[in-house]
DNA sequence: TACTAAACGAGACGGTACGTCGCGTCTTGGG
DNA sequence: CCCAAGACGCGACGTACCGTCTCGTTTAGTA
């Protein structure tokens, strides 16, 4: 069952009897991914996944272990990954960050309960852990490059606890959106942006 | 189905038939509570909730229209609220804050879930919203007086945007507990706490 | 709670309280005979007669202690009894007789299953037994005047066995009816009664 | 679902699939039957055959699209069919059939209300039709065979109306039975044979 | 070329929970 | 004591998914 392994290991040399289909399993992220924005996460069965992508359940089961370990498989597939622009300074790189996020939520449909839904199902099975957690670093990592690369300008102190920076940015946008399912934006964005610099900058 | 209604429609006087029975609800209100501690939401079925509160199924679904809103409700009723303490500063009042959570998050078992499980269900059902605003109002209300007292007391600047000012505290700590399962501590807590003033300080 | 009390004990002298009304009794034998009809038993509720009748459910379970009580005081008080006509002989009256039963049954909708389902329910209830009595005997007495006049008019012998008689002849009508959905009739009917006059005349 | 069809379509060769389980067919009908003359009719329901059965409900209604269906099916298939013995005269056989029926009759609990209850559910259900004509054909040909036997030996006329005959012999032991709860038997018993052949004998 | 073993589609399987319905009883306020 | 209204506990209903398990049928690599 994949989940995180993208190194995928090319150990066993041996395979016998047919190999599985590369197009079912593309057929089958991509049902999973249809239908999620379709219906939602709550109205998600693995027999719709399995008849939209012309699959059967068990050739589902044979690769995902559960249908959370599927979603999030298909999610961190599918995410269009945010490519962090230099804008020359941190300012520019968060206000073109925030803007494209916000850009990004307002056209994709049906996906305010992922996340949530997600972390419930993480909760209640260890075994998701490790794909929630490729998820989360896949949504950091721009804004910790964003960071780390400011510190490296001098634009923001050595000692600047990139993480608690992270977690004030992207905690404030998903609290608001998880809460009021709407979006920063304009002059609310840019006071979130001036407020984490200046939070950032050095103490005194 | 309540969910939301503490200001209760006065309106139509006659009631007529057998009145609801005040104790059902009290006992069912309590079960879901009970229960969903216990075995977490995922773990959660209408039939236990019923058996545990000596009530029929039916009995359920005459007040609440689903397993969300009851849930939803019985987290509005059985919320331990955070009485803030006014220390003279907001600092102190920040510290006493995040202390008193991070001991609540500690000690309350199999509640990690239960926000995004909610939120999930709210995106999916709009019946449900009322009753979330109400969830995520009773836990940002203390924080809001908390920095609108500093505002008055002229340690924050009058145009201090508290809304954003919440968010980034409480999406801070939301984030972290959510992705991580985690708890801002320590020194963690210290620096957040530190951030978030310097954010909100005059600028320039 | 009638179910046979025709006759009706006028015993007890002090009436306190509010009397029962006689239209509620009335509107109740009404709707159910209305309902009856028109869903057939199986889908008839005690809550759609109440409604019906404009009428609470305490106010039949007063009168009645389970609906196939009152669905058998309903159909015996409903049903228009067969007058036996006295056409001179018995052959005479037997034609008559079974063109007249296989006319209504003809007319009467939805009824096939009303026997059946009464018998099943008196089967499992020993309460109801005397109001399966009645409906038996009501149905069974014309046909057993019929016989014993024959009797004394000479044309059956003295030791006729009535009962077995009645039996054959509303046996063979009822198996008919219950398992083809069909009636007596025309030549079938001439033969049965036929049939039957020859089973009852002198031996050898 | 069957209901019926013994003889069963063999048109479509092409099964796909998992093919539905013979034993699970086998372990249903006979827990309907068990439970059938454990509890009646009537105290029967469709988690208990399950259970019984060890078997899901799902498997049920994948076979059988009511309960009534089922039942009837569970006694077509489990049926002790009446073994019609040729005792060389119509005399004889009618009495060796009526001793063995009454015989049985006594026997059996509980099964008063099954075949009214059975004609009840086929009335609402034009699809139990077929399947209530097998359990009454079932129920009848013993007796045909043993007219037209006797119809080919001489001993009735070759006109006698045999449908007639059986409606009429079976007809007054299933009306004694059903609004009485009492079996023919003895003189009784002795006293219908008499009269049944004496009304099929030839006339003048 | 045949053999073998795994993957495939279809769909049946045992479970669990769902939300609804009807029963017969109970509880109001008001004749 | 009756009544209309309607809530109540109970128990069964039939449905929907879950994740697993056969089936008969491809589809490779291996012999």
């Amino acid at each position: 069952m994949p989940a995180t392994d993208l190194p995928a290991a090319p150990a066993q040399p041996a395979k016998r009897g047919r190999p599985r289909s590369a197009e079912a399993d593309e057929a089958i992220l991509t049902a999973a991914l249809t239908l999620v924005t379709e219906v939602g996460i709550g109205g998600l069965s693995m027999d719709d996944i399995a008849s939209r992508a012309g699959v059967s359940k068990a050739t589902i089961y044979r690769r995902w272990e559960s249908k959370e370990a599927l979603i999030l498989d298909a999610l961190n597939s599918g995410l269009g990954r945010y490519e962090p622009v230099d804008t020359g300074s941190v300012l520019g790189d968060l206000r073109t960050y925030i803007g494209t996020i916000a850009e990004k939520l307002r056209n994709g449909a049906k996906t305010r309960d992922l996340i949530p839904h997600l972390i419930a199902a993480a909760t209640s099975n260890p075994a998701l852990e490790p794909a929630l957690d490729d998820y989360s670093r896949i949504r950091t990592q721009p804004l910790r490059e964003l960071f780390e690369r400011a510190v490296r300008r001098g634009e923001l102190p050595a000692d600047t606890d990139v993480t608690i920076a992270i977690e004030m940015f992207l905690g404030a946008m998903s609290h608001r959106r998880l809460f009021s399912d709407s979006v920063y934006d304009g002059a609310d964005a840019e006071r979130l942006v001036t407020y984490v610099l200046r939070a950032l900058s050095a103490g005194e």
